[in-house]
RNA sequence: GGCGUCGUACCCAAGUGGCUAAGGGACCGGUUUGCAAAACCGUUAUUCGCCGGUUCGAAUCCGGCCGACGCCUCCA
């Protein structure tokens, strides 16, 4: 089947067909490095990892890029507050963002790519836009993108630019322009901005925050290429304004899909910092959170809908992990008896696929994945499994792993834990039930528990 | 004011015109087991926020209402 994916563009969802035929060039908003990353950036960042996963599932070779922008109001700010310099901030925090994104075993981009290493590329975009008359130079030497210049203003929000409403922010913006709608693509020194400030042919100053994106995906995956995702509220401004930029800049298309992932809400609430309910991944981490739980949780909801994140979900995750985790266990170790017949030649690994394929439907992909579960239990009872079956369930579960991540890694048995488990098993022979219980608690006592099934004991943490 | 999304069991969540409304978690009963765990079998929505309409037929399309929510200049 073909991929199948809603465009934002469109508002519907479209076949997926590269522009390049087998080759996908896919560019990710990525964190902004003033603060840790919390779990609704990284609930978008899954969706765009699974996304990737099926694309190289699929067989495509993907280049994706990933933007790290390391200038802004925000990022000069906190380093003020901070008392350390912007590239101190920048790089605490953009190392803080790798680490975090390995343990959640999101699959690294090809390039991360810093706006501060790229302000050249964007003072050259900005000119090209000044010379085709889509941009100005203030009073104050900033440099605004003219929207009132490019009627094609709108095409992500679908609205008509002279019907853009102004807020109560904009008045409040410190810098001079034509029109209330008009953004800066270069803001002119301010003493606000200290020590951080480069050179441009309108004076020092810095990059306006859009044109990062511009600039930088251009150069790395050319002027028109297949996916650019991020977070529901980058449509508004920031897609809407690199499209306006790049399409004037090129007089060419810039993205053939746009692709965003809804708002995670916590605990039933709107997440924001001001509030204070949110959190970061070392939070979970601290509280034992695995990154199999994480992506479990945030992969049970369609990417398009708003989901709520809740502690009180952990078990939940746990359980049906433990599923998993079982069936994989009950497969490698049940033993194949000659006689066994073999079972149906299962069709939920198509369905599984096919799920994912049409829009990334994680959650009828799980679906899918526990009838198939089901399914293999019943079979292995009615000894209905051969080697074959087996291989192409473990197989399946690869496959599983491969593009949701949810399956944690095999653990190694402590010899200590061994020894007494072991022992156990010598008293149950003895059918000594009173020592074997024991240390069956005293197992559990030490985070241990066991499953005593005709195939032998099994050892499983707790 | 403009643009847009959502409302399916106790909780989470698929399904967007047609076989008995997926699946997970939870709960209860049973089988199995030295006991436990795991697994299996069964039970939990004659009904999809409410009211109308279209249709042979709607959770699914249309209209209205109620409720929750997002964006409208720098928040993933």
């Amino acid at each position: 089947m073909t991929l199948m994916f809603y465009n934002t563009l469109s508002r519907k969802k479209e076949k997926f067909i590269p522009i390049e035929k087998n080759h996908v060039r896919l560019y990710t908003c990525g964190p902004t490095v003033y603060d840790s990353a919390h779990i609704g950036n990284f609930r978008t960042f899954l969706f765009e990892d699974l996304l990737k996963r099926l694309l190289l599932f699929k067989n495509y070779s993907v280049t994706h890029i990933m933007n790290i922008t390391d200038i802004d109001d925000k990022t000069i700010r906190r380093s003020n507050e901070d008392g350390i310099t912007l590239k101190e901030l920048t790089h605490k925090y953009t190392d803080l963002f790798f680490s975090d994104s390995t343990w959640l075993k999101i699959l690294p981009a090809d390039k991360y790519p810093k706006a501060t290493d790229h302000i050249n590329e964007m003072i050259q975009m900005i000119q090209k836009l000044l010379d085709r008359g889509f941009a100005y130079v203030a009073n104050d030497k900033s440099v605004f993108f003219k929207i009132s210049n490019y009627p094609d203003y709108g095409k992500l929000i679908y609205i008509k630019s002279n019907l853009l409403q102004s807020s109560n922010r904009i008045a409040d913006d410190e810098y001079e322009k034509d029109s209330p709608q008009d953004f800066a693509l270069w803001k002119a020194y301010k003493p606000a901005d200290g020590d951080v400030w480069w050179d441009s042919p309108w004076g020092k100053g810095r990059p306006g925050w859009h044109i990062e994106c511009s600039a930088m995906s251009m150069k790395y995956l050319g002027q028109y290429f297949d996916i650019h995702c991020g977070g529901v509220d980058n449509i508004f401004p920031h897609h809407e304004n690199e499209i306006a930029q790049s399409c004037a800049a090129t007089s060419a298309n810039f993205v053939k899909m746009w692709m965003h992932s809804e708002h995670l809400q916590i605990e039933g609430d709107k997440m924001s910092k001001s509030e204070g309910n949110f959190y970061r991944i070392e939070d979970l981490k601290k509280q034992g959170y695995t990154p199999e739980v994480i992506r479990f949780l945030l992969l049970n909801g369609h990417y398009r809908t708003k989901l709520n994140f809740s502690l009180s979900k952990r078990t939940e995750a746990e359980q049906a992990i433990q599923r998993i985790i079982n069936i994989k266990s009950k497969l490698k170790t049940f033993k194949i008896k000659e006689e066994n017949k073999s079972g149906p030649i299962s069709e939920h690994q198509k369905n599984f696929i096919s799920a994912l394929e049409d829009d990334l439907d994680t959650p009828k992909a799980l679906a899918i994945l526990y009838i198939w579960i089901k399914d293999t239990f019943k079979e292995i009872d009615k000894n209905n499994f051969n080697k074959i079956n087996v291989q192409a369930g473990l197989n399946f579960l690869e496959v599983v792993e491969n593009l949701l991540g949810i399956i944690p890694p095999k653990i190694n048995i402590p010899e200590k834990i061994q020894k007494l488990v072991d022992k156990r098993l010598y008293a149950k022979k003895k059918k000594n039930w009173e020592v074997a219980d024991l240390i069956r608690q005293e197992l559990i006592d030490l985070g241990w528990k066991l499953e005593d099934t005709v195939d032998g004991t099994v050892c499983k943490p707790i």
